[in-house]
DNA sequence: CCCTTTTCACCTAGGTGGTAAGAT
DNA sequence: ATCTTACCACCTAGGTGAAAAGGG
């Protein structure tokens, strides 16, 4: 597997949220269905069908090379504290601030590709998307989704195992597998976007002179919120002007 | 693979469907984005985005058992001719008449379920769903879909594939597969619902008593399409009244 | 005349951020 | 200050039959 390569998809929308300060909305139970859904008849139970937690955006893609073509491999994710903290998001300075030691580390999960296992040949055909992994706070969650805690940072890592044919190669072998890590996909796990400031002059705080000197937490805007609105596909409808496609 | 075994799931559903005599619809090219879907930006090409060919309903789904739990097995359809005629509908008699032999076979396609291959205990663990199976009657059709003849009559068809571990294991083992066919899944392929017999007394030809003796291919009423939009979930914008859920 | 293709309104299913109220 | 719950409007994506239009 020495040979396997990855390369990040989306590289410079994942650069330009990393310079703002990437943020991922964690939630526990999810949404569910509305009431005005609900059937008259049945009288039943309503609010009874629970929804997804959710997606990243923007999406873990990558464009893999170098594997065998015949071989079997596994691919999976797994998240990263990036340091020991818990932070907290200052409104009067729009930015980030440690607060303390971490929480206690949320139950380490892997997300297996769930194309898993496939040959090499059919992982290079395409673009790899993790678009099905899903992000819980719900630290007893029972879906098999990833848990972190919020207002944590976190880095996203990816490993490329190769499924050695082999009865009883030694377990979870020395070196069958490569992992893979891009600075610019580390986020700050939230459950409500944080870095809400405006652009200049537009309510909230008016006047606070930007921060000085800049640090990667610090952000500029337009913000977090406008960037995702502006580049997810389903958050179209909060779209206010006339976007390029 | 001598010991498995499949029940069909719905059988309730497709014995009623097959008193009226089933049918599926088949398309050729699927439908566009419609118009009013275009963006005003990228001037470009509307209805430029092919849509998906036609799913069955009732979907053919069925629960295993006797596999063995470790083994890798694939799983796959295909359909087989009933009989080698063509087919038309009498709108006076409400009935199929044979109307000439059948004609050419379209290319006898397979679709493997996408989750193949998998373990004996990963099939047998919930009922195994061929939701992803879409018909055409497109003889040139590209997408791997079931090439079907409008007007001629098929047997849907099930097999468990065995996946042989051993390397150069004869290839396509005499008998490392099993097959099962339910005759409560027949169809008639058509492109438009054929069977529009009404209710007794509203419109068409009234006072055309019902053809006698009755045979499979001679539908009462409650017809077809009234029976797919009551069972199937995404008709039900054309359901009346206060259908039993 | 019989069959096929196109277009449409109306669904299912679920992914967005917004907002308000309440809990910790 | 942060998190939870509930509800919402508005999207993407795509599966229905009806009806009109097209074709041999």
């Amino acid at each position: 597997v020495s040979q396997a390569a990855a390369r990040l998809e989306m590289g410079s929308l994942w650069e330009e949220f990393n310079r703002l300060g990437t943020e991922m909305i964690v939630t526990k139970a999810g949404r569910w269905v509305p009431e005005s859904d609900r059937d008259r008849r049945g009288g039943g139970h309503p609010r009874a069908t629970p929804r997804p937690r959710r997606r990243m955006f923007p999406t873990f893609q990558v464009k893999l090379s170098g594997l065998d073509p015949l071989a079997d491999y596994v691919l999976l994710m797994d998240f990263v504290p990036l340091d020991d903290k818990r932070y907290r998001y200052a409104f009067h300075s729009s930015s980030w601030l440690a607060a303390g030691r971490a929480d206690p580390a949320a139950p380490g999960r892997v997300h297996f590709h769930p194309d898993s296992p496939a040959k090499g040949a059919q992982w290079m055909r395409q673009i790899v998307s993790f678009d099905k992994l899903k992000l819980t706070n719900n630290l007893l969650d029972d879906n098999g989704h990833i848990i972190l805690n919020s207002m944590h940072r976190y880095q996203p890592r990816f490993h490329v195992v190769f499924v050695d044919p082999r009865r009883d190669s030694e377990r979870f072998a020395h070196q069958n597998f490569k992992s893979f890590s891009f600075p610019e996909t580390q986020f700050m796990a939230v459950t409500a976007y944080q870095n809400h400031r405006v652009s200049p002059g537009a309510g909230g705080h008016p006047n606070v002179p930007p921060p000085f000197p800049r640090d990667p937490l610090t952000p500029l805007s337009p913000q977090i919120t406008q960037l995702k609105i502006a580049s997810n596909p389903f958050a179209k409808g909060f779209r206010d002007g006339d976007p390029e496609p």
